[in-house]
DNA sequence: TACGGCGAGTTGGAAAATCCAACTCAGGAG
DNA sequence: CTCCTGAGTTGGATTTTCCAACTCGCCGTA
């Protein structure tokens, strides 16, 4: 956890991927839905690209124009992605959420963390944490 | 996400968190474990249980001593934190991970993302975005 | 050729957050 | 009386962040 943190626990980086998987790829589009800052958000952007989660490309060469894909590892957070805004949804945001993702069932997601093994829902009272032996 | 981002998205939230769900609910354990400084630590822990996420407890009256616990929206993040961990360990840390959670089925957890409607998993392709009509 | 515009940053300085070590304060333990 | 522990506070140095303005290359138009 603490590793994934430090790749994209700071302050923006998440949300510069939010919009990345909106399709919002472009450095401006990017700075004004996330409202960061361009100094920090370039930081941010070249972070994420030498991290690997996310690609810079370039679309056009005259005029030089490049925008951010996700990498494998940048398209593997959206899990993490829905489960942050679920939380944020049930018990921070008030009022009508201003999005939902439906599900190709028809539903409107209700994500929930199911055991790959298995297939039963991981909650936390069926799991058990085990340490690495110390050797 | 960006309002979950306002409550858990500063530096050592979440590590925080991370401690109190390990059972270690005492401020130095929680200092000692995440390397936070404790004057952060103050603020951290003093915003997440003004946000409801966290509630500070007396289990001792003489001398006074309290603990930090989990409120229902602590709990809920746990989620959360399990594929945020999945991520770091598949794509940041490297070598032998230093712990994994076992499912009460007997394997070792691979969190998967699942549509509570229909029990399918819920990947990025079977998704799409809703937006809420502006009115 | 000049002029405005866009994308993608850079720059400089002020404001805020972080780090760290040392200090406090209350209540036991010896 | 002195030492120790838990849970912070405090002060000062260091980093980050914020913000607005500036740059630079290239294009469309006149």
């Amino acid at each position: 956890m603490a590793n994934a943190l430090e790749v994209v626990g700071e302050r923006w980086s998440l949300l510069a991927l939010r919009e990345v998987f909106f399709g919002n790829t472009r450095f401006d589009q990017i700075a004004a839905n996330t409202g960061a800052s361009r100094d920090v958000l370039t930081v941010r952007l070249k972070k994420l690209v030498a991290a690997g989660v996310l690609e810079k490309r370039l679309y056009s060469d005259h005029p030089p124009r490049h925008e951010y894909l996700l990498t494998d590892a940048g398209r593997a957070l959206h899990n993490v992605m829905l489960m942050l805004k679920e939380w944020g949804d049930a018990y921070v945001t008030e009022g009508p959420l201003p999005l939902v993702w439906k599900h190709s069932c028809g539903a409107v997601l209700e994500p929930r963390v199911m055991c790959a093994a298995c297939g039963e829902e991981a909650s936390r009272g069926s799991l058990t944490p085990v340490t690495a032996p110390t050797h």
